[in-house]
Formats: C-alpha cells, sequence, structure tokens
DNA sequence: AATTATATTGGACTAAATCCTATGTGTCAA
DNA sequence: TTGACACATAGGATTTAGTCCAATATAATT
C-alpha cells in the first residue's frame, strides 16, 4: 500500500509529466488547480474550486481557473462529468467508473462495478464513431434527497 | 404496423392526458412545445425549440420555452439529457436507451442495445439511492468529426 | 358568458463562460 | 545567472443561458 504523501506526489509528478509533454509551461496557478482538483471528491465546478484556491491564492482568476479545467481535459489530467445543464463539473478520476447522480441537490457519486466496466461497445457504434468514453450514467435521488418531495 | 398520423396522434393524446392529470391547461404554447419537440430527434435545446416555433408563432418568449420543457420534464413527458455542461437538452424519447455524444459537435445519438438494458442496479447503489433512470453514455467523435483534431 | 385560477409575455436580472488586451512570468539558451 | 521570448494570467467587458417578476392574457369551469 502507498501512503498517502506519495500518492499525493505521483500525482504531481504526473501532472508536471503531462504539461511538459504538451509543451504547457508549470505555473502556481495550474500547480493550484491541480491539486484542488485532485484532492477533491464533490466533483467541483470551476466555480468552485475558483473560490477555494481564492482563499489562500488572492488574485488567481475564475477565466484561468476555467481555461486550465478544460485545458486539462485536453491533456488528459482531468474528466468533464456528464451532467446536464449545469455548470459544467470535472472529475480527477480517470480510472474507468460510473456515477450516480442525485436529481434533486445535483450530488455525483462514483461507483466501481466489474460487470459495468465489461460492457462491449456495440459493433455498429464502434464503425461509426471513435469512442473515448464509456460509463454507466445512473439517475434518481440520493440517500439524503430520497423522498421525490422531501 | 402504425401509419405515421396514428402515432403523432397518440403523441398528442398522451400530451393531452399527461397535462389534465396533472393540473396543467392546455394551452397553444404547450402544444407547440410538445409537437416540437416530439417531432425532433437532434435532443434540442430550449434555444433551439424556441427559434423553430419563431418562425410561425411570433410571440412565444424563451421563458415559456424554458419553462415548459422543465415541466415537461417533471410530467414525464420529456427527459432531460446528459450533456456536461453546455445548455440542457431534452429529449422526447421515454424508452429506454443509451447515447453516443460526440465531443467535438455535441451531436447525441440516440441506440438501442440489448445488453445494456439489461444491467443490473448494483446491491449498494440500490440501496442507498432510488434510481430514476439507467443510460449507458458513450462519448468521442462522430462520424463527422472522426479525425481528433479535424 | 362570467369567473377564477393558471399561464404567458417581455424586460430585468443573475450567473456561467468566454473574449480581449495589457501585463507578468516560466523556460531555454547563452 | 541573466536576458529574451513565447506563453500565461488578470481583470474587465461581453455573450449567452436561465430565472425572476409584475402586468396582462387566457384556458377551464360553472
Amino acid at each position: 500500500m502507498v501512503s498517502k504523501v506519495n500518492e499525493y506526489e505521483n500525482g504531481l509528478h504526473h501532472f508536471e509529466n503531462a504539461c511538459r509533454q504538451n509543451g504547457l509551461s508549470i505555473t502556481p496557478q495550474r500547480i493550484a488547480i491541480f491539486k484542488e482538483l485532485a484532492s477533491s471528491s464533490e466533483h467541483p465546478s470551476a466555480a468552485v474550486i475558483f473560490r477555494k484556491i481564492r482563499e489562500y491564492y488572492d488574485n488567481i482568476s475564475l477565466d484561468t481557473v476555467n481555461r486550465t479545467l478544460l485545458t486539462f481535459h485536453e491533456i488528459g489530467l482531468a474528466k468533464v462529468v456528464e451532467s446536464s445543464g449545469d455548470p459544467k463539473r470535472f472529475d480527477p478520476n480517470l480510472a474507468l467508473h460510473h456515477h450516480f447522480r442525485c436529481v434533486k441537490c445535483g450530488k455525483i457519486v462514483d461507483f466501481e462495478n466489474a460487470a459495468y466496466d465489461a460492457l462491449e461497445i456495440p459493433r455498429a457504434i464502434q464503425k461509426k464513431f471513435v469512442i473515448r468514453e464509456k460509463r454507466v450514467h445512473l439517475e434518481g435521488f440520493c440517500d439524503t434527497c430520497r423522498s421525490p418531495d422531501g
């Protein structure tokens, strides 16, 4: 088992490599944004990350946070979570996994499932499209919002 | 096999019943919005539907289109499609089906698949949450946008 | 046809996201 | 270590989605 510290340093290492390989400079802003995203588990929006970083980094701009998160997505450091119409939300978890989303409070919960992972892409789809992501998406009410009208 | 006309009239019938059962009056606006949505297959946003209806209904308001589409969702006449951060998009197809979404042009394609339909909800999830929707979500490049940089 | 509760309009407002340009700063090479 | 340059950021302006509100209009019911 790997210690938290090492996981964290591996993460930063990965981040720096990805930047270098894509010709992006390693700026304090990008580091802060990466750290914030990597340590989050609630699939934060750009605004949420922006507000957190602002607590200690007093003049980072929202535009930078937005732009950087999209860049992270492009170079494979983050995923954009499906979230029908609300602000974009980002996911540092690059491993194959699945989502439950509460239609009431918007919470998104990751879960793993071997059967879901094993799903094959239908022939017809595979022939026509290039598939980059495969995910089962469940929707409903979370434990807190359980009752539809609660 | 049912004729197009009958399918269509069944649709309208279903719409009117759903309204009545939910104490909603049947207004020309709602009829127009329902017809437009029901006859669409590209998972339109409120803005798209608004613009189409405007062609013949010159003073319907965008607010009404938005509000009505959300109402349709609430009373089970439409679904809101997962679409990571872009404007909400609506789906008249109430049957269990799955989605491919092009990350480049945003096109969303419905498809059917028996194996996907048959997926069971994991115990742990079922215990904790109330599941209302289950869908496989594929993402990548469509036939038109096939090449990642094209 | 009158009544009433509900719906719509259009403009104002809020919030997300992007664009723009002047300024600032990593990076690389000497 | 420094200097030069390409790249990145800040902050304000702009665009776009979406919602709110109050006045008006209208569908449903009697």
